[in-house]
DNA sequence: TAGTGGTCTAGACCACGGC
DNA sequence: CCGTGGTCTAGACCACTAA
């Protein structure tokens, strides 16, 4: 018995009603949607189905979930401009948000092959990586992993790391960020990227490499980003 | 009757198992999978799991779905540099792969209140509209919309726009390219953009957002590209 | 026309989050 | 402890592709 009105199919049917709520604020940026069990009753349909729906939809960037506690609305992405280098929350104020940093790790270990190509490094090259978690608004929305080269940063660790790294490089090493290369392609959150985003094994994110140089274009470091794929929108200028 | 060799989870154990015969090369970049309910019967599950761990190595980049045709293993990501305009063609050659462009639809309309906010426009002011398909390797990798301000490209219709725009704009009104503003960020397709790049509605795609200067800094055109989301590496150099 | 993925049903148990 | 999403079973019909 097919539902009265069509729309192609009941995913897209289910769909459109959910993104209508939102488009129409009856649904507001951060609200929590109903349990999935309340939606497919409400729909009429399977969880299967409902689920592709909200698929689509977190697909589209109009929500996200977190996981095992549920279905929200996304807040407008925030706008990051990658070639300016300044502090992550300096951005996120200046654009009416909440930022906060959590370190995860920081250690001295040596470079992956991976890294000694970004890097430039000779093979067993001490690097430093830094692995920490930012937050807006209360939300997990960017794993990044810095490596730095080891020799060109004596005892960083004894430093508040929760801080902007741009800061102290500036102020302990005297060191400004000059050019940068960057590489940003789509990719999928394993392991500790998706634990620390609250994200299920293998959900999408926006993967964001650079490789960082000084004033005097020497290699710095390079920083692995991981952002939720609904919490960004990368903004660049060129000349 | 859990397998003997635990993973976390079946779609895990698929997963890896699938990643590893890509790694190992027994699998190769453009080889089709066997279908869903081979393979489904091969690890002994249904389909909807097996889709799980399809949809897991899809996010991942590593393997695409065309519509109704069946799953492959992706080949490498083209590494695109926006801040260049060099021809699509001639990009494509350089690493070593096949191009070819397919024009969807050119004719002139009116703009939307988006490119109107897009490319500094009063509302109702005539656009040219032109809708084509970028192929790599005999494969849609991207759908694009180019929206030309109409007052600055007279009788342009009349021109052959299977060739590089960028050329059209230099050879024919002596356009040359200035600064550009990008935006980038990953969404759903819909509609024809999914259509055309075989894409399942609400498929994931990295939507790149472009706003083209001439070389007197008067706004040109907007780009709006769809890049199937594992097929494309935007790479940055920033000064 | 045969085979593919797209969609859908009607359930089930599990691991983890938060009270 | 209960509620949540995560995972999984065992089927079914449909729309479209490709030969």
């Amino acid at each position: 018995m097919p539902n009265p009105i069509r729309y192609g199919s009941q995913t897209t049917r289910i769909r459109k009603v959910l993104e209508e709520q939102i488009d129409q604020g009856l649904l507001r940026p951060g609200d929590k949607l109903p349990s999935e069990r309340e939606l497919s009753a409400l729909f009429e349909t399977t969880r299967i189905t409902l689920k592709d729906a909200l698929l689509a939809l977190e697909a589209a960037g109009r929500i996200y979930c977190e996981d095992r506690r549920g279905w929200f609305v996304s807040r407008p992405r925030l706008m990051y401009n990658p070639q300016y280098r300044i502090h992550f929350h300096e951005m996120v104020t200046m654009q009416n948000r909440q930022a906060s940093t959590q370190v995860l790790s920081a250690a001295s270990t040596l470079a992956t092959p991976e890294l000694c190509r970004d890097l430039n490094l000779q093979p067993l090259t001490p690097v430093i990586k830094i692995q920490r978690v930012r937050s807006v608004d209360g939300r997990a929305v960017k794993y990044v992993e810095h490596n730095l080269i080891a020799s060109r940063f004596p005892r960083i660790l004894d430093h508040d790391l929760t801080q902007s790294l741009t800061c102290l490089y500036k102020e302990q090493f005297g060191y400004s960020y000059g050019r940068a290369r960057f590489e940003i392609y789509p990719t999928a959150a394993q392991g500790i990227i998706a634990e620390s985003l609250n994200l299920a094994d293998s959900s999408p994110v926006l993967f964001i490499k650079r490789i960082n140089y000084d004033q005097n274009g020497q290699i710095l470091d390079s920083d692995l980003e991981y952002w939720r794929h609904d919490a960004v929108c990368v903004s660049i200028d060129s000349g």
